[in-house]
RNA sequence: GGCGGUGUAGCCAAGCGGUAAGGCGAUGGUCUGCAAAACCAUUAUACCCCGGUUCGAAUCCGGGCACCGCCUCCA
């Protein structure tokens, strides 16, 4: 079987051929959230992208250094803090506790590594320091901001300009800094705002910042993968890019991914539109099997609408795949080497997924005598999905009494071969919002 | 405006130079009093438009049109 692993690299626009910097080993982190909010579908849909690659990099052979950082100083937990009445680290500590609770729910593995900033501070302190003293950054009034128009390759990763980035961005005014597109690396404290001490003052780090630090701490100057949403290119992942190497004066990450955002009913999900959809508001409503697969079901760069009718139509197929496992003894060696074709493909998930559903509708794999069936679905992170209710959550109100009265009118109408009266049973029952369902001699129901 | 991306059946979605995966839906059939479920079968000579390269293009190149994202906190 081929073993070769392609990945689109967002630095260089195009798919290369994976080249890990230690044997047998990856290196990967991902950018994990800003803790100061419940966290919603896209970061369930980052968590899963990235749980099923490292999941697939183990499946092929790989040792895994998988590291998701939680960013716990911020100004907006800040804010949230003073909105409620509460300290910031108790925010923090609230969301990042749910945080890992979701990422359960959603059948995700624990990264090796969950570093906070918090936890952090002396290696950004030292890594800030080391900028200023390669000459890329400078303090102001106890801030410290990044030199941007010092670092050669500023705008490499988002194709841009520095000139561009000015024309075409809104810059805040702040006195301290000596160039617009300069970003805080180091900011001092405010009255009442948490602070570390500094050799610069008591203040936090900037934003960017601490991933250049822990990814720096946990996996070293020089890695093989860089995860995250689409819309961290800018500015997040420039800034860090621009922060690692200009100390170490060498390529940061050498392969950069990034996950597509998710769409509710077409339109952009967004904290300024106000139609976030929670993790834990989604898994009340749809099995996490029913969510990694809608998500699994289209490649990761490309955007998903997230809508209830899409999530129905994965609940069937899924439903439909769980009826239909098969039993023949025939074997199909040809399935697994295809979906593992496809996941070398920068990890085609969709395309995997295809194989799948048309094996098992075709009949011809069974899972009793093969363990190809499973070892997909491990991968997946669906394991043991067919033993799960993954039937959505209706909560539909009925008169149970009623039904039950309904159902035994009808079944006498039945035996006297009165069709018309059963049949107006039937419909009565619809209104209640209950389907009558005739299997083997008994009646049963379900809400429609 | 700058940069990036997308446009494939009713809907969703793979495909990335060799003659259109898969899912949902729909239609016909078997079965059932009727339904539902299940099973069988059918469901794009065709990939936004116009040119070009090629033996061959949904796939590459040029030019349009439409939509989306980033550039402000966001995964």
């Amino acid at each position: 079987m081929n073993k070769d692993l392609y990945i689109y690299n967002s630095l260089t626009s195009q798919k290369e051929l994976f080249k890990e910097t230690s044997a047998n080993e990856v290196s990967i982190y991902v950018c994990g959230p800003t803790v100061y909010s419940s966290s919603h579908m896209g970061h369930a849909r980052s968590a899963i992208v990235f749980d099923t690659i490292v999941r697939f990099l183990k499946f092929i052979g790989f040792k895994t250094n998988y590291v998701r950082n939680f960013t716990d100083i911020d100004d907006k937990i800040i804010n949230r803090g003073i909105e409620e009445g509460v300290r910031p680290e108790d925010i923090a500590e609230k969301y990042k506790t749910e945080y890992i609770e979701d990422m359960e729910s959603l059948g995700c593995l624990q990264p090796d590594f969950q570093p906070s900033v918090s936890e952090n501070i002396p290696e950004i302190i030292s890594l800030i320091e080391d900028i200023i003293k390669k000459g890329f950054a400078y303090e102001k009034n106890g801030d410290v901001y990044f030199n941007v128009q010092k670092f050669n390759g500023y705008g490499k990763l988002s194709k841009q300009s520095i000139d561009s980035i000015l024309v075409n961005t809104r810059l805040e005014i702040n006195p301290n800094k000596n160039f617009g597109l300069d970003f805080a690396l180091w900011k001092t404290a405010k009255e009442n705002e948490p602070y570390w001490s500094s050799p610069w003052g008591k203040g936090r780090p900037g934003w960017h910042i601490e991933c250049s630090a822990m990814s720096r701490k946990y996996l070293g100057e020089n890695f093989d993968i860089h995860g995250g949403g689409r819309d961290l290119i800018f500015p997040h992942h420039e800034n860090e890019i621009a922060q690692s190497e200009c100390v170490s004066d060498k390529k940061f990450a050498n392969y950069w991914m990034h996950n597509g955002l998710i769409n509710i009913n077409k339109e952009k999900m967004s904290k300024s539109i106000g139609n976030i959809i929670n993790i834990r508001e989604g898994l009340k409503l749809w099995n996490k099997n029913i969510i990694r697969t809608l998500f699994l079901t289209h490649h990761y760069r490309t955007p998903v609408d997230f809508s209830s009718k899409k999530l129905e139509e994965i609940e069937k197929t899924l439903l439909n795949t769980k009826k239909r496992v098969p039993t023949n003894e025939s074997l199909s060696t040809k399935f697994k080497e295809l979906w593992v074709s496809a996941m070398l493909d920068d990890f085609n998930t969709a395309k995997a997924f295809g194989y799948y559903f048309k094996f098992i509708n075709d009949g011809s794999l069974s899972p009793e005598t093969d363990s190809e069936v499973s070892e997909f679905e491990e991968t997946m992170g669906i394991s043991g999905w067919r033993d799960e209710n993954i039937q959505s959550k209706k909560d539909t109100i009925v008169d149970e009494v009623r039904i039950k009265q309904i159902i035994f009118e009808r079944d006498r109408a039945r035996k006297d071969k009165n069709w018309i009266k059963a049949d107006e049973l039937r419909y009565e029952a619809e209104e209640l919002g209950v389907k009558l369902l005739d299997k083997e001699g008994k009646t049963t129901w379900e809400p429609c």
